[in-house]
DNA sequence: ATAACAAACGTTATATTATAACACTATGAT
DNA sequence: ATCATAGTGTTATAATATAACGTTTGTTAT
């Protein structure tokens, strides 16, 4: 049986910054935030986000090369995750919408694929900034 | 008015590389394959992608770094972009299907962003690789 | 035709993002 | 106890992308 969800040293802090963060985080200023605590180079942080990622615990915004954290408990694997990205102020909101999701999966089987996941990123102006 | 569509020597030359291309490129590849004619520096290269992106000629994939050229006549602006991925053979395909595209721009109008554009991209195992 | 402007060009340098490779350490299962 | 697996720390380097600068070319208006 896979170890349930217990995280490394690494993962942890890594996955605390990303948390606290406002919005998403790039690695190289995630490594920067934890140079005080003995994290020194670039490997261990990418290491610490791809494990997360597998996790499900964040997703990377493909577009902006940053992560966020995970706000939907029922995204266990990552499979299908959309975002709201706004141009302006950066800000990500990840959008979790059953019949969205189900609409995209059964639509990309339609289309011959032997489905995995997707990633749906969506720009524009947030509530605040139109 | 803006100039219709006419592409200068190193927009033709890179549009023409990833045309010929089966699938994506990335900016190095097409860089190795264009120094015979003359071109020498990354940033030729991308001055030349950022606008045939603009005039919707070419799509990045995001999750691959990586060129394709726009097979749908009726994606003039690329504010809709959707692609299957396979993860196996690497293999790209762009989705070009209004219903899909309208579903998801009014999909996005509910969550309260003012839409610009989407990207949408499907992995998994083309029919082939499955 | 020519002046004025915008777009594209060429070049050097550098920033940013990500991975390779290797030796070592901790943990859990049998 | 030993074996396998996952994680660590480190150095080095690869891959992706942009900054900044001056020059050239193409377009438009006069």
């Amino acid at each position: 049986m896979a170890r349930a969800q217990t995280l490394s040293r690494n993962q942890q802090i890594v996955l605390d910054i990303i948390e606290k963060a406002k919005g998403p985080l790039k690695a190289y200023s995630i490594l920067f935030n934890v140079q005080k605590k003995g994290i020194n180079a670039p490997q261990q942080i990418y290491r610490a986000l791809d494990k997360l990622i597998e996790m499900g615990k964040i997703h990377k915004i493909e577009s902006k090369n940053a992560f966020v954290a995970c706000r939907s408990s029922d995204c266990e694997i990552s499979k299908a995750t959309a975002f709201s990205i706004c141009e302006s102020c950066e800000m990500v909101d990840e959008i979790s919408d059953a019949k969205l999701s189900k609409y995209l999966s059964s639509f990309n089987h339609k289309k011959g694929m032997k489905f995995k996941r997707f990633n749906l990123e969506f720009f524009g102006l947030c509530k605040k900034c139109k």
